[in-house]
DNA sequence: ATAAAGGAGACTAGGTTGGTCATATATGTG
DNA sequence: CACATATATGACCAACCTAGTCTCCTTTAT
């Protein structure tokens, strides 16, 4: 449980720009979409901008649309925005692991390099245009409307 | 990072006392083995024990000792000891996941289970066994002694 | 002008982390 | 039996983090 609620709404707002195929949208439509209130997904729709991911436009029928193509946007670009390390533990990090006490002999960094290489390498080769195309174009914010948002 | 210090210490405790094969450790010198404040270690060694990883014995010359032969604790064993769940989010827990928002269509949960799964299945894989075996049977608590403690 | 959108940043309730401290209980040794 | 050395138990706590809220400002289409 370590993927925190933002880096999710993230992470689901890419995903619903993604759908929308490069229609704008604006954030009280992807806080709706994402089922979040909508202060907080200004909040990171702003991190996002300011990383890259997205881009915004203002004044009236403005909103946010993704700045490249959905196959060049990997989950694991997403999740390092808004989680940094990837790294199960501080001495398992891939550039400057912190020395922990017990380091010379300690066989357990072995261990926690193999969970952050595996993490890593699933996160990477996930791409949003995949995403998409895998959540079919459509999908139900339960709980919010029955009727499906569609692109 | 999302392997608590908690965590972190019992890990190295399990292994310590991999190590010492067989030998009882008290809880002072174990939290000077693994570099953490012995009334934490305690702690620590209670939750070990409650959970059947270690047993105890009270009184002078008492001590903690694995309850299990060293191969048959796995290291998912203790993380799941402390830290529960080991899926990266609510949705992708094996039981009872949380219904997510956007369940359907959310081609995100799918790639959380890969996470979860890849990440239990190096955790299963490993034991104590085979960490203490990698460890070399010592090891140097860096900026407390020079001296390796040994077996 | 006005309304609808994004922009910026301060603020905060509540939970979690990483411990400490005091006190009680058990037991080997002389 | 006394005593020293262990574990046992549980209350307590400061600092930090999470998941937000709230307010006011700027931009821009009509």
């Amino acid at each position: 449980m370590w993927i925190s609620r933002k880096t999710d709404y993230a992470t689901r707002a890419v995903l619903a720009l993604a759908i929308a195929d490069g229609q704008r949208l604006n954030a009280q439509d992807l806080s709706r979409r994402v089922a979040v209130p909508d202060a907080f997904m200004k909040q990171i729709l702003m991190q996002l901008r300011d990383a890259g991911v997205v881009r915004s436009e203002r004044g009236p029928s403005g909103g946010y649309r993704l700045n490249h193509d959905p196959a060049d946007i990997t989950l694991e670009r997403i999740v390092r925005i808004f989680q940094g390390q990837l790294a199960p533990i501080e001495c398992a990090t891939r550039h400057e692991p912190q020395p922990c006490s017990m380091e010379i002999g300690c066989s357990l960094r072995t261990v926690w390099a193999e969970v952050r290489d595996a993490t890593i390498a699933i996160l990477e080769r996930t791409d949003f245009a995949t995403l998409a195309a895998q959540s079919g174009g459509s999908w139900v914010p339960v709980g919010l409307t029955t009727k499906p948002y569609t692109v």
